[in-house]
DNA sequence: TTGAAAGCGCTAACAT
DNA sequence: ATGTTAGCGCTTTCAA
């Protein structure tokens, strides 16, 4: 019972039924190519039959004939030991998904999380003529990427940041992002606001633009420029592994230190990213500090634990779903030959998420700071009508 | 620059370099079917040469001739407003590519999130010759599912609960789930539970199962019968919409009402989901409740949320991972013919997650419970790298 | 042990 | 306006 095999109609069925030859059905289904070769009667018929035995293209054959598949390939790079990708990548899957559907392209996924070799691009290129690429937070610097580039130049690099030619990339914009923390936490009356940046031998660069922006950004906004507010490795009792930094433990570190500075500690925190940001809380927390009243957190990313911490964390959010379909339709138009110049490279714009950890600076921490649970909830409500668009 | 029009190697540029023809090179290249057709000599020769010559097979053609085209189709239900899936569905994926990966079958993504017509299944089949769909948590009674089953017998429903004949199901035992959580709090010397369930109107069927299933257990166990400390709709102030039961709302209003019973509440709370556990704790810390030691609470599910709750929840795992993995095998042997069997339904196990938020039953609350932050981290870490095997 | 040939379903150049 | 034809790359039967 493995295969139904009732034969499938094809086009020369159509013809048969329509009294004409199989190539007349091809043009009229396709589209007649601008001019209309089929006469307006033969047109309808054909359509008409098409649906009335529910036609449906074989695209194996289509694509033999034109190499072409329309299909593209999504690889997703494997980051040891991150969990917290998870809704990442299905955000941006969603915006992918969105721009494929309505340019009718199918999505192959390449690479997930396994032990992918890196070649496979370019070997579903090559077997199952894809389209064309796209690179979810891939290290864009890897030799395969070059001979992936080698292949084809429909490759585009949704969520990376490091510099690099050939390829589209849609990027997130780090500075704007952490400037955005910074010009909020400001607003509120925060003048010593500690950042807290990754503690990795060798940060990420994601992490070490946004600690360079933050001290930029501390000298734009006139704040407290005290070398003790930006916690990093020379600071972190010990060198961390990439497992600890996925667990945002320099936030525990951090918030350790702020600690300790006594008078000049900060009046509101920074996270380098959300993770960070959320150990930081915890910390504070168990210390009896009361978040937001004594001290404000706000993270980067806007992973789907903010919503769910107590208090919620505010944070900068990136465009992933938007990120996504415009990667797509980018990829799609690198495809469809309309797009011939040199590589784009897009940077999308951050986006400040009030929650509940940020406040007006403030001495007095008050008594009892009972939030009432659905105001929360219904932050999260909102935002997934929005989501639903 | 569109596309790199560099001519692929084919059978006959092999054929053409071993000095023989196309149909002997097909025959090696496929593993000679069992008899050893070619010679020792020219086996060797053109396996070589395809080395060399970096052939790779095109699938188009193969799959045009065999009606057959080594790819699995993924559908995944869009269930409106729920975010929650997204680590969920990644984590279903990963098992799904392993087991796809090790049978060489490539994977399609059908439908994610979008607007995507119920019948594209079938299309995708009929237009992809896509050998079998995976179903993850469909509903599987749906009127298109049975229009696919007519189509094809190669489908694998995931993580779905629903009795229905005619597929393959991969189900999570919600009922072991249930009383691995009582069980759990039983041992650890609770007499009164309480468990919150599902506030909607017409709850799902998982929700409806596991309290009864809970209800079960109680007796089971001999635990403290008490209708109050069952907590669904007949409780609850008002009548939850589906965005409601999404964001747990059901936990905070459980809490309350357990909160309500004065000496009758129960000394250890069971969410019917992680997310409802979650809102539960939130709304006791809210009323400064020692969690675990004056109340412990426990979820099912284990989402990614429980780990940065803080104390962890404590939760009753599903093996995701696990379920895809072995759903996936389940379809390729149907899709190979291995199984022609009636339909196969298999339960996969829970397994308890043990973290900080559940603690033997007492009275005295500690005055001070600062948790070190590093052993909670360090079960993360643990974790992450037990999965990355 | 190897080769020739047919054909999967479609497209596109060319002929009518 | 419509038909004929060749061929995309592969598998597989049958013949040599």
């Amino acid at each position: 019972m493995h295969m139904r095999l009732e034969k499938r109609v094809t086009l020369k069925d159509i013809a048969r039924e329509a009294g004409c030859s199989a190539a007349v059905v091809s043009t009229v289904l396709n589209g007649a190519k601008g001019n209309t070769l089929a006469s307006e009667e033969t047109h309808a018929r054909i359509i008409d039959i098409a649906k009335k035995l529910e036609y449906h293209p074989n695209f194996s054959s289509r694509s033999l004939k034109t190499s072409r598949s329309r299909t593209l390939g999504i690889y997703v790079q494997n980051v040891p030991g991150c969990q917290l990708g998870n809704s990442y990548e299905m955000q941006i899957f969603r915006g992918i998904e969105q721009a494929a559907r309505k340019s009718q392209y199918d999505l192959l996924l390449i690479n997930l999380s396994s032990e992918g070799v890196p070649e496979a691009c370019a070997v579903k290129i090559s077997e199952r003529r894809i389209d064309g690429v796209l690179l979810l937070h891939a290290d864009v610097n890897a030799p395969w990427i070059d001979a992936l580039l080698r292949v084809t130049s429909n490759v585009v690099a949704i969520d990376f940041n490091r510099p690099k030619a050939g390829l589209d990339k849609m990027m997130f914009d780090n500075i704007a992002a952490v400037r955005l923390a910074v010009e909020h936490l400001a607003a509120l009356g925060h003048r010593r606001i500690g950042f807290i940046g990754s503690c990795l031998e060798h940060p990420e660069f994601d992490s070490v633009l946004r600690v360079k922006s933050f001290r930029d950004a501390v000298k734009e906004y006139e704040l407290a420029d005290d070398e003790r507010l930006v916690f990093t490795a020379a600071y972190c009792p010990r060198q961390l592994t990439k497992e600890d930094d996925y667990c945002g433990l320099e936030g525990y570190y951090g918030a350790e230190h702020f600690l300790s500075l006594g008078d000049a500690a900060p009046t509101a925190i920074i996270g380098y990213n959300d993770l960070v940001a959320i150990a930081t809380m915890k910390r504070l927390i168990h210390e009896r500090i009361n978040i937001p009243y004594s001290v404000s957190v706000i993270g980067i990313d806007d992973s789907e634990y903010c919503l769910y911490m107590d208090p919620a964390l505010t944070t900068i959010r990136h465009p992933l779903v938007q990120m996504g379909y415009e990667g797509t339709l980018q990829l799609i138009e690198r495809i469809e030959g309309s797009i011939t110049g040199p590589e784009v490279c897009r940077r999308f714009s951050p986006e400040l998420v009030l929650r509940e950890s940020t406040a007006a600076v403030s001495r007095s921490m008050p008594v009892n700071t009972v939030i009432n649970i659905t105001s929360k909830l219904r932050g999260k409500i909102e935002r997934n009508a929005e989501k639903q668009k």
